[in-house]
DNA sequence: CAAGATAATGATAATCGTTCTCGCTCAATT
DNA sequence: AATTGAGCGAGAACGATTATCATTATCTTG
């Protein structure tokens, strides 16, 4: 039986994603279209692409990394009510490098900047509605 | 015999730390210094602090979680070779705001900024030099 | 094409940080 | 002194991630 390639798999699963994913649901994604990969896998693969370059980790404040693909590179405003995650149309680094002193010689390889916050759909509810989940921090 | 005064101690010891500290780091130093304090009041007095916004976490690549007091509010150059994080002089926030057009209405609450790369202290070392932990990323 | 070497895979166990549970203690109140 | 309630520590439970290992596909070499 040939294998499949997996790598090209995850990649793809990635592009088609609107919002970074972690490695529990895009395996479980993965698996409902009937694909036969390991959990393990799906994290190894996720290593190498990270050691690539080829991805952004957003680590979450309880501890979950979710990844989205580094060729975006986008940054998000992040819903603590619905946990909604909002892309931000262009990431402001470049210029605001410019503006950045640093203490000490540092040479900068990549960057995350999350913004927290309630989303305009959120502002106006008032608090503990519905089965949500817990609220982030 | 008199109950300490636990929320009194982790503020001081936090107030201490020269870099953002984990909640089991935090435990094992109190426990070192003769504190007879449990993991599980750690975790209880920094959920409490963290939801009266006194503390900033900062979510690790990795999962894990570090804390520092609110009222420093620095970001941090973290060195994904050595894991030493420097403090930025100022936190840059409120002059980028205003260059910033969000998709839409959304109310930032907080924020977090992490810049990684080298320090200048790794930047000329040859890879994998020493016993040092795993690599960020 | 055969045979051995090599690398990838999936199931599962182990690890680690965090949260939950529960019986206990202390302190305030009556 | 008895009652109540909040805070506590130890350990279990949980979830995400990593390590292990036997198996299998692919590659190499003859």
């Amino acid at each position: 039986m040939a294998r499949p390639d997996h790598r090209r798999l995850i990649l793809e699963t990635l592009q088609k994603q609107e919002q970074p994913i972690s490695a529990q649901a895009l395996f479980a994604q993965l698996r409902q279209q009937g694909q036969t990969i390991g959990l393990a896998t799906v994290y190894r693969i996720l290593s190498h692409l990270r050691q690539e370059g080829l991805l952004c980790c957003h680590g979450q404040p309880e501890g979950e990394i979710l990844y989205s693909l580094a060729e975006h590179h986008y940054h998000y405003l992040t819903c603590i009510r619905c946990r909604r995650m909002i892309r931000l149309p262009a990431c402001p680094w470049q210029e605001w490098e410019k503006t950045l002193k640093f203490p000490e010689p540092f040479q900068v390889l990549y960057h995350e900047l999350q913004l927290f916050g309630l989303c305009h759909l959120c502002q106006g509810l008032p608090k503990e509605v519905g089965g949500s989940k817990t609220p982030l921090q």
